[in-house]
RNA sequence: GUGGUUGUAGUUCAGUUGGUUAGAACGCUUGAUUGUGGUUCAAGAGGUCGCCGGUUCAAGUCCGGUCUUCCACCCCA
């Protein structure tokens, strides 16, 4: 016999997890469409060259690729089988591979309907993604990505709305204490031509990046590896207090110097900032100079959102990019998305115990019967009831009463209705409400009405 | 990819320095109750101790490998 296994780091679902999972999505796919985006669904899978390159060398070594139909050694010879390494190994023997995230895949849906959408484009897209990382707490092989985009416009407009949906939506999850950071991939690299740093710009990013978890002294360490000290010191009088506010924008821009990145990023945040107070959204949101985010693509915006406590990383993130359409062959195109990670948010929803939902059916009535006359009779009371939009189950074997009333039970089945002899010939239904335990005797033909 | 950690009944876990027939709770089945669930009581079923190999008179226990779980790093939702 064989042992009934999962690949590592993926999971099945049962129903009560099912329930609250589709609680997450539901709530945020009623916030999507409120502002104006639409549903779209990519393939699991993309051509391998459609995803390598986009995600940095880290990222290429998460995709998980899949292997050629057939004979897929057919086009290996034997000298590169025993001198390729993995790498471009795997390039010969497969073409295929898994999405990574739901970003590039929009990317490249984009470019192929180009002529058939409407610029700007909303989008949303709830897909799972598969990333060959080492699981760990909050971190899974294959989890749920929950994606809203708004491409063809550099609108400050649609960061707002993204903004807004943050706000919407942690709100409706429960979600009291969060917080939203941003900050401007144009503001760190005007950071970096201030400190001399951009000749490795990268790595600047996930330095700074880690200063939340290492602190600076941590970050000097890595730096140091790059940078100059007289680099470090000048990254320090800038990064040292981290989070910064809005009259603390002005102070900074004094600090750096000038470059049209500087600009672009002042204007934009200071536009954005000047929303959030015109329309005194209540959101948590702080400026945070050490958001980097490592994803290659971005380069205007980027958030962030983490619930602190949880115990896990981040729940959301997101960013502009400028041109992630070129590569596919269609320049110019700005977007700008967030993507919540469903399967974050329901471990630190359960964490929080912010899941306080009755246990409930969604079977309202449970027909049990004494043989296969009576059992004939639901069938033919449950099309009926049916017919009035209420769902019913029928117990499917002729079993001991006790069995169907304790499969009800431990269903949490609010009614059952018992049919036998006395009640085909009266056409009648004994009703029991399975909460309280009462029993009342009712006309076959007004049961639906006593359910509604 | 690096380092650590875990695995015993359906589930959560005990199991002494290696030593008879591997235990508990909950769950499950049956009965008390042949037309009534939840509570109670009684009885019962259920384990190749993750897998492979090694040491030993003897391995759940020690050793090696492998898979798995969880955690940290890298990176990220």
């Amino acid at each position: 016999m064989q042992k009934a296994a999962l690949p590592k780091g993926t999971r099945d679902f049962a129903p009560d997890v099912m329930r609250r999972r589709n609680f997450i999505t539901d709530t945020i796919i009623h916030v999507y469409k409120k502002f104006g985006f639409q549903p779209i669904e990519t393939p699991a899978m993309e051509n391998l060259s459609t995803l390598l390159g986009k995600y940095g060398d880290e990222g290429d070594k998460l995709l998980f690729k899949i292997l050629n139909s057939g004979d897929f050694l057919k086009k290996v010879s034997p000298e590169e089988l025993n001198d390729a390494d993995a790498n471009s190994l795997g390039l010969k023997i497969a073409e295929k591979g898994l999405r990574y995230d739901l970003t590039i895949p929009f990317a490249r849906f984009v470019v192929q309907h180009r002529n058939d959408i409407l610029f700007p484009f909303r989008r949303y897209q709830i897909q799972p993604v598969w990333r060959a990382d080492r699981p760990q707490k909050g971190r899974y092989r294959e989890f749920w990505q929950c994606d809203a985009d708004v491409i063809g416009t550099d609108s400050m407009i649609a960061e707002i709305d993204l903004i807004q949906i943050y706000s919407e939506v942690f709100d409706a999850l429960g979600f009291d204490d969060y917080v939203l950071k941003i900050n401007h991939r144009k503001l760190l690299e005007a950071v970096a031509i201030t400190c001399e740093m951009d000749s490795n710009f990268r790595h600047l990013t996930v330095c700074i990046d880690k200063l939340d978890k290492i602190g600076w002294e941590g970050v000097e360490t890595e730096l140091a590896t790059e940078f100059s000290h007289p680099s470090i010191e000048k990254l320090k009088t800038i990064l040292i207090n981290g989070k910064i506010t809005t009259e603390f924008l002005n102070d900074l821009s004094a600090k750096l110097t000038a470059s049209p990145s500087l600009d672009q990023a002042l204007k934009d945040l200071r536009e954005i900032l000047g929303f959030i107070s015109d329309i005194q959204l209540d959101v948590n949101m702080e400026l945070d100079l050490s958001l980097a985010r490592g994803l290659d693509y971005y380069t205007g915006c980027i958030f962030e959102a983490i619930i602190p406590e949880s115990g896990i990383g981040s729940v959301s993130g997101g960013g502009r990019y400028d041109d992630l359409t070129g590569v596919f062959g269609m320049n110019d195109v700005s977007g700008v998305g967030i993507s919540f990670g469903i399967d974050r948010l329901y471990d630190v929803m359960e964490h929080f115990g912010l899941f306080n939902e009755l246990e409930s059916s969604p079977v309202k009535l449970l027909l049990a019967h004494f043989d296969e006359k009576s059992r004939s009779a639901c069938v033919k009371l449950a099309r009926e009831l049916r017919s009035m939009d209420i769902s019913v189950q029928v117990y499917p074997d002729v079993k001991k009463i006790k069995k169907q009333l304790d499969y009800a039970n431990k269903n949490h089945i609010p009614f059952v209705g018992v049919i036998g002899e006395d009640e085909i010939a009266a056409g009648s239904v004994q009703l029991k409400n399975m909460r309280n335990g009462e029993q009342v005797s009712v006309s076959q033909s007004k049961i639906g009405e006593a359910l509604l």
